[in-house]
DNA sequence: TGACAAAATTGGAACGTTCCAATTATTTTG
DNA sequence: CAAAATAATTGGAACGTTCCAATTTTGTCA
């Protein structure tokens, strides 16, 4: 029932040729005559042949062997998965495969998978890094040539090229237009304060405070899990304030429909009685009710283009640190309140 | 700048010692004196090596590569997520690594993806075949000795191990359910038509109303596709026909979310004014507003008995194809009415 | 101490491919 | 038609590991 494995030196033996020949076929060599590659062509069908990668990345230590490893945080946000969408695509159509694994931000799981990936000779690594991973954690794979791509997160002091999106940018374009709305009390909700997307997008939150001169109070910003669950209670904690908020600037977008979750637990329709903007522009956030105001950050677009910004390292051969940060726009939705809103609260000063 | 790689051989000199001493001490073998162990592994760790995996596999061509590969046909949905994290959990702590690919329900991706991890040497393959995956697919698979373990979905005269929930049984129990609130017109909004698991849940749907003494009118069984923009569309269809429902089994709970936000658009409350209840229980049904009822399925826990069950056959060597059924149960939450709305509705009659 | 057993170590072949240099077959050209 | 050029094919070595059988070292016992 086991069967045994059909190698080059059958196809060359059935075919009448030799294994070189054979190899050549297969590589789609022009030096190959028509006819003889037809014929191979033919045996290789008839008998079943896998080409076996393992052997050939063997002998071509130089060459690829078209694995692209792909690491991320918390492949249960939707964003990651995603983003891990985006990068499948090009990653497949570009004839690679990729080794995907989930860390759930344990430093210890991403070494181990990591150190995996190597063993499996990966010719290349993108990595949306766990909480608390340094640059020495990547020091490794850059000394041995392997082109490593950050994205989501940045690791300071990696010399690593990275795709992250303009967080401070984005951040300031969503409380700017808050504030445009006739909002003072803007809260901050949401995301581990210790990891550098929050402190990116607090700073534009922040600025634009500022710049519409506005108080940036302190306790208007409430951390929590990155998650729905966390969303549901940072809201909480934002409406048992002495002097509550009136709208809020969500970590991302989970974050956010906690939010409206916990408004309306709280008898409060988001959108209405509360403005809430979100941040990442997940799939689900134009068709949530309230569609979600958000910032557009367009998770499986970053996706293909860190694919792709690999891919080029890659072929490149020598990769220069190349950090690109991705422009993003506010996508104004329902769940901040519409123009209509803004001149009715206008109309009651 | 490209470091030549370390082998075996390197160490083996570094050490003093002959390379199949550094193999038996990579192997952990017993064979080995303690002494030379250490003063081995003392030279591996200066020198960097990195074990080649590869090379290893390609000896011993009857063990395995370490590499199991997961195909799914709808990452961005987060049931499949969730499955694919559940799925790598144990595959990690088992020292495999995962290829991950995403079909999207196309056929020629799934050829493709499956194609290239076989060049790779997978040891095993979890599939959550696309639509119109049929017996002849898998063949080259089984034929070749690699062990295939289908989950969520079936493929019909394929001799592969699989792993799918009681589809039946759980919306069964849900209608049977909603006919215990009071509800006479139940729908059955979403998913594919041309899927088992439609015609499963379908038939548990069909069985549960004449159970209750309830008829299965026909056009209240509205297909769409399974997400939130699919459940979307179904809703407002249910609602325009000319004798409404009141309640609505759904597909998934993507479209049953998708439901909610049809029925708030239409200035509806999903639990008050309609009752709603889902499938799979994703990790957001418990959070959302309201809550929704929904058959668990626990994907999370689902991925990880579909991964122990591969590694079983994997281990075995021969594998003898197992048909698993998980078994489902209702989780009551908001979206379909609490007991005091029951009453409420029994005292109008 | 010599004989034997047990423990530890070792060189070489093998896995399936690609690359190189060399060879053979075919075509072109003067 | 011979010589040169070009096209097509080929055998053998190499990649980094594991396995096997053989060898060397160490330990035990009479």
């Amino acid at each position: 029932m086991v069967k045994e494995r059909v190698t080059v030196i059958d196809i060359a033996r059935a075919a009448g040729v030799s294994k070189s020949t054979v190899s050549l076929v297969l590589q789609a060599s022009p030096l190959v005559n028509e006819t003889t590659r037809a014929k191979v062509n033919v045996v290789i069908r008839e008998l079943g042949y896998v080409y076996n990668r393992g052997a050939a990345n063997l002998r071509q230590s130089n060459a690829k062997s078209k694995i692209i490893g792909v690491v991320v945080n918390d492949l249960t946000n939707s964003f990651f998965a995603e983003l891990a969408v985006g990068i499948d695509m090009v990653v497949q159509s570009a004839g690679y495969v990729q080794f995907l694994a989930n860390t759930g931000e344990s430093l210890d799981r991403q070494r181990e998978v990591i150190a995996s990936m190597r063993e499996h000779g990966i010719s290349g690594l993108i990595l949306s890094p766990a909480r608390g991973t340094e640059a020495s954690d990547l020091k490794p794979l850059v000394a041995a040539g392997i082109p490593v791509v950050n994205v989501v997160r940045q690791v300071v002091g990696a010399k690593v090229s990275s795709l992250i999106s303009d967080n401070q940018a984005g951040a300031h374009a969503a409380v700017t237009h808050l504030a445009g709305l006739g909002h003072r009390r803007i809260a901050f909700l949401g995301g581990f304060p210790d990891t550098a997307v929050f402190s990116e997008r607090l700073q534009g939150y922040r600025d634009a405070l500022i710049d519409a001169g506005l108080e940036a109070s302190e306790n208007l910003v409430i951390g929590s899990a990155p998650s729905r669950a966390g969303g549901v209670a940072a809201v909480e904690r934002a409406l048992s304030l002495a002097v509550q908020p009136t709208a809020a600037l969500c970590f991302n977008d989970a974050v956010a429909f906690g939010a409206c979750d916990g408004l309306r637990a709280r008898r409060l329709e988001p959108g209405v009685d509360f403005a809430v903007v979100g941040f990442d522009d997940v799939i689900e956030a134009k068709t949530a009710v309230p569609a979600l105001t958000t910032v557009s950050v367009d998770p499986q677009g970053m996706g293909r283009r860190t694919a792709q910004l690999l891919l080029k390292q890659i072929n490149a051969g020598k990769a220069d640190a190349e950090a690109i940060v991705g422009s993003v726009r506010l996508v104004i939705r329902q769940s901040c309140g519409s123009a209509a809103d803004k001149r009715e609260r206008l109309a009651l000063i």
